[in-house]
DNA sequence: GCTGTTATCGCAACCGTTTGCACTAAATTT
DNA sequence: AAATTTAGTGCAAACGGTTGCGATAACAGC
């Protein structure tokens, strides 16, 4: 039923191989059979099949998209849906396919890797999270697959290809930005460090701090690993001492939402009693009230980047594994005032 | 490099025709022999090749999967994510593979269907909002693809498979809620007609308005297609009108919380003022104060069943359009009061 | 006019699986 | 014991493209 390379063959009169290889733009066809057989292609509305081709050259022209195991928090983040839409816009244009990779813990991700692998499905992969200690990074590299990172690598961080956002020059900027509205006492509120992006812009914050010769006691380096489970309490001791923060820098949107909740509970006001800067740009920035200050990353630009690294790979087997550096700006909005 | 058929036939002394059909099992291979075969499997750690094997079954294995356009409103809505990740965890068990298609308007995406099924690239697809006029429905209906929707079929609805909630049932559901904690008078908040889910829900709300004999004025129905840009004029007069609501129904969490904004503008507390009950139990629902009572949808059972009709629609052709109903139930929490 | 190039294209093998059919040996029937 | 069935397995063609190599023709150089 559909059309083959035959069909076009047989309509522009040349044998099957003179289409393969107009089609490849080999030099050594003359001009005016291309053109031949061109017109036949569009005639017919021609379209390579897609596995036969793949079969005959060893690859599959599809990458697989591993994101985070559904169990862990930060999976309703909106962020990955933006790095997917970044990832397959690119894959579209490319005539790549990507698949996308979950499962409810670490084994099932890693029993889909590897039938994946073995049966030949993917050329690489990228993985949408970056963590400190991480099995199916193990696993990757162990069998030497070709992946991309989004967020910085932390092992073996020179052999791998990633691409990420300046983290620790953000959490600077965001501590600076504070800084030269009059604060003084600033402090972080990150999601744990074992997840790169919190770590990398709390050691910015930090970097800023001492700079600026902010006092910065420990009991200002805070962490809300869970946005549920009510363990706020380290939170809440924080906003309720004697030397309280006038302003936090907080390591995502949704954490500074939760953050708004707490603050709302204990009575503060923002921006008035606390400002707060946080990243990302989501969603979540635009609709709480006040809406966020924040430091939009270009999310999807991520994807993008992403994708056209990965692709670039596999079409160049021995490029050097680069790192890609996304620039990110800040969106003023209404949860920071001059003091 | 990678194992083939023929390596396992070798090694268990037999011909790839016979690996083939231990394989799928085939009742006329011996047992004996197909445990010898089953062993140098296993030995050799063998995966059929993907590529190969769907040649030789003219198929793809892969399920396209169609998100709205991204210009449009509510692409950020995490709604998608847990969509995909429940199509995903399905196809990763079934050996089937995803891809995702995206584009910043109609004709890219119709472009990249038109490639994808040309090329024989995907089985069918899985299509993951409705609206009540749609040119990628018209298109895959025209070429007689194969397709589910999430959501309410529009056009051609007995000959369409779909998956969905009983949206009305779910209208119907929350205004109820709100009468017997004592409203009188409702609203109901949508983001267009357009949006099937939105009407379907606002149907429910008129229902059960006029069975519980309700005052539900034309005002009552408003609605706030974008979240962003500052249209919220309507919703202000309601609001501030004499004969404004003491309870609203919103299609959305992400709209309940832009409304939660404006009633914060307009001095009006949640849920002293104005009681609020929202759809899809989204992280924004948990997350604002005060959180919201919302109808959870079962997102990502959505996705699970959406892949198990599509990949039960492919493996057998001429099955009826079935649609599915998953349910949805109600969690309470704090943005509604007795009154 | 003969040989050597060069440009252009087709033949046929191959990628790894699947499957109709033929074939062998054992089991059953006459 | 010969004939027929049956169970179990292998051969080879096919799926739709790709590509090394050889074939042909035109053309240049001597």
């Amino acid at each position: 039923m559909p059309v083959t390379i035959k069909d076009v063959a047989a309509l522009a009169g040349v044998s099957p191989s003179t289409v393969s290889r107009t089609c490849k733009n080999n030099p050594s066809i003359s001009k005016e059979t291309k053109e031949k057989v061109r017109r036949a292609m569009t005639e017919l509305g021609y379209e390579p099949n897609f596995q036969a081709s793949n079969l005959a050259n060893n690859n599959s022209r599809t990458i697989g998209i591993i994101l985070p195991v559904s169990a862990k928090e930060a999976y309703e983040n909106s962020f990955y849906l933006e790095v997917i839409r970044g990832i397959s816009q690119f894959c579209n244009q490319r005539q790549y396919a990507n698949t996308i990779i979950t499962g409810q813990d670490e084994n099932e991700i890693l029993q889909v890797i590897r039938t994946m692998t073995r049966s030949g499905q993917v050329d690489g992969f990228i993985v949408l999270y970056s963590r400190h200690q991480d099995p199916i990074i193990d696993y990757l590299d162990e069998e030497g697959l070709l992946y991309v990172l989004i967020g910085k690598a932390y092992q073996l961080a020179n052999q791998t290809i990633y691409i990420d956002n300046d983290n620790i020059l953000a959490g600077q900027a965001a501590t600076e930005y504070l800084y030269r509205l009059g604060h003084r006492k600033i402090a972080y509120l990150g999601c744990g460090d074992d997840l790169i992006f919190s770590s990398d812009r709390k050691a910015g914050y930090q970097l800023a701090a001492s700079r600026l010769r902010l006092d910065a006691p420990v009991e200002y380096n805070v962490n809300m690993p869970s946005v549920f489970g009510d363990d706020y309490s380290s939170v809440r001791e924080l906003l309720t001492s004697e030397n309280r923060p006038s302003a936090m820098v907080v390591c995502d949107d949704i954490l500074a939402v939760a953050l708004e909740r707490i603050c709302n509970e204990i009575g503060l006001s923002i921006p008035d009693d606390l400002s707060i800067i946080s990243f990302n740009n989501s969603l979540f920035a635009k609709l709480t009230s006040p809406q966020l200050t924040t430091i939009d990353i270009n999310t999807a630009q991520l994807g993008i980047e992403a994708a056209s690294q990965i692709i670039n790979h596999i079409e160049n087997p021995n490029l050097l594994a680069t790192k890609i550096i996304v620039p990110h700006f800040i969106v003023e909005r209404n949860s920071c005032r001059q003091i």
